[in-house]
DNA sequence: CATGGTGTACTAAGGCGTTAGTACACCATG
DNA sequence: CATGGTGTACTAACGCCTTAGTACACCATG
């Protein structure tokens, strides 16, 4: 489905609900689709259930995902969609720490870009490969 | 000299001994050179004095910074530079991270190299304002 | 030599993330 | 109705990060 980045100081929560919210935005996963159960998903990432839980139920407040009691968890119908205060902040956060890893490291610009697209490409690689 | 960010999953300590990289690989701060004392910068982080300790170790053993005893700290004559391996394991590993968070919020990649380069030139600007 | 600033070391406490284990209410299925 | 899978809730424990406080050895300065 997606990776787990067990070194990433972002916690797995977070992980997980951002691949979901990835995966949805791709159409990898379509609204009224069935996700994994929090069980299933957790043993897929060799994750505690708990952990997988806490995305679930956060994605579930946000109205992303919608929870059949004892049936199961799936895309919402009609998904929210963050918006755009929301999507610039996230957005211009990630570069900041993207630049200033590269420039860390004493990469610039160019080569900064050009690893950029590598990535968008395999994400993207990933959701034609449907999962 | 470098902001750092609370909110940030990563932890302070990483965020300074990355910020020192980087205002050292941009020339603003150059071979010989001397940094602040430990309970200055970390007054001025607003940060436990502890925290900066534990980067400036990291720093020496890593031979990008010099220890003087008892006078303080400086930057290497020959700063240690990361070899490619590391270089473009830590630019992949950003990469992946940025590329993440983009798809997540649905934002495609010119947007995404936009806003990257936006970054990079607020964080050179800075350079050049000498801090 | 006395003072003050330097890096360094240590302990104690609290917060957050994660794991583990257990338990419950719910519902589809047979 | 009995079974099994679903999300959910709770406690306990561990580790890492951070803060706070104290203390030490070192060295430049006056």
């Amino acid at each position: 489905m997606f990776d787990i980045n067990p070194s990433d100081p972002a916690p797995i929560w977070k992980q997980i609900e951002e691949g979901l919210r990835r995966l949805i935005t791709l159409g990898t996963l379509q609204p009224g689709e069935s996700v994994p159960s929090v069980r299933d998903l957790a043993r897929d990432l060799r994750v505690n259930p708990n952990t997988v839980a806490r995305a679930y139920q956060r994605l579930s407040d946000a109205g992303v995902l919608a929870v059949r009691r004892g049936e199961g968890t799936y895309v919402a119908d009609e998904p929210t969609r963050p918006n755009r205060a929301h999507r610039t902040e996230v957005l211009r956060d990630a570069a900041n720490r993207y630049a200033s890893a590269a420039l860390s490291v004493g990469v610039q610009l160019d080569e900064a870009v050009a690893v950029l697209e590598a990535s968008f490409d395999k994400l993207v690689a990933v959701h034609r490969r449907k999962g």
